[in-house]
DNA sequence: GTTGACGTTTACGTTAACGTCAAGTTCAAT
DNA sequence: ATTGAACTTGACGTTAACGTAAACGTCAAC
């Protein structure tokens, strides 16, 4: 094995490749979500920093707050073991990836709508008599969100 | 057409059924992304609101902040409709989309992630020498996240 | 006629997730 | 020996998305 995988970073190269501040990964750490190495007062990153880290933002793209996934990391330290412990973490997991799937139907639904609209919007056609936009099939208009009196 | 479908909602109606505060609509209002009829002080809210406040509650939902939710609102309102606008319109509408799909990506590798876990997590055995968690099938131990020394 | 449920506006409070200084250290380079 | 770059720890500032409380109007019910 060449040593290759041993790989350290500074905190800002860390930061940097991932696109966010230092601040950020100290936030990170403050909240319990990555511990990395000291030597002295530096923090020195590893590999597995590395992972978690990469774990984290995608949470955070997928909408997570920083407490809820701590939580999803918990998960992952199984740490002690107690047997009945262990049916508790597969069931957290369990709701866990639930959750996701409903979001991931939430997202759905929205990229239906908005490609449907897309289209409605790309075959439009004018009017000749109101002036106003139509559907190039149909004729029809548009059904228009009416801001009432903003007076 | 039986008149069933003039339905209005009082604040606390609408809410209710969303499971939000009024607060929460009041605070939308605010924030441009619906506008109800009033009847002197009074909010009425029609179908149509009612229509955009799911669409609201569901973008909270998919993780989108209420300003790109505006946004994505105000593209369902052409409104006047200059016709680079509308090509401008059709443009940030596959933007979202695509951002959508990203998202959905993540979602996909987490609920991926999580599922693995989850399986082997429930196919763990306890090692007979080392007392500790070890797989069922390959009898190999679980990598940890080590907190680095919290002193 | 007053209580209670609902509505209103105004305005300050709260939490999350950092941003943004300030003030100090450490270490290699000039 | 001093500059500069990168690190550190406070600690206060900021934005979003409401919560919460104050002070008031309205109307049906008792």
């Amino acid at each position: 094995m060449s040593g290759v995988m041993n790989e350290t970073y500074s905190i800002k190269e860390l930061a940097d490749e991932f696109g966010v501040t230092p601040r950020t990964l100290r936030h990170y750490e403050d909240q319990g979500l990555i511990s990395p190495e000291r030597q002295g007062q530096n923090r020195i990153y590893h590999g597995a920093d590395r992972v978690r880290l990469a774990w984290i933002l995608r949470g955070k793209r997928v909408g997570f707050s920083l407490q809820e996934i701590g939580a999803m990391l918990d998960l992952y330290d199984v740490g002690d073991g107690r047997e009945t412990q262990r049916a508790v973490t597969v069931e957290r997991c369990r709701e866990r990836i639930h959750a996701l799937e409903a979001q991931r139907d939430d997202i759905n639904a929205t990229i239906d709508e908005l490609q449907e609209f897309c289209e409605l919007i790309a075959n439009l056609k004018r009017d000749k008599k109101s002036g106003t936009w139509v559907r190039r099939d149909t004729g029809e208009p548009l059904g228009t969100y009416a801001p009432r009196k903003t007076a």
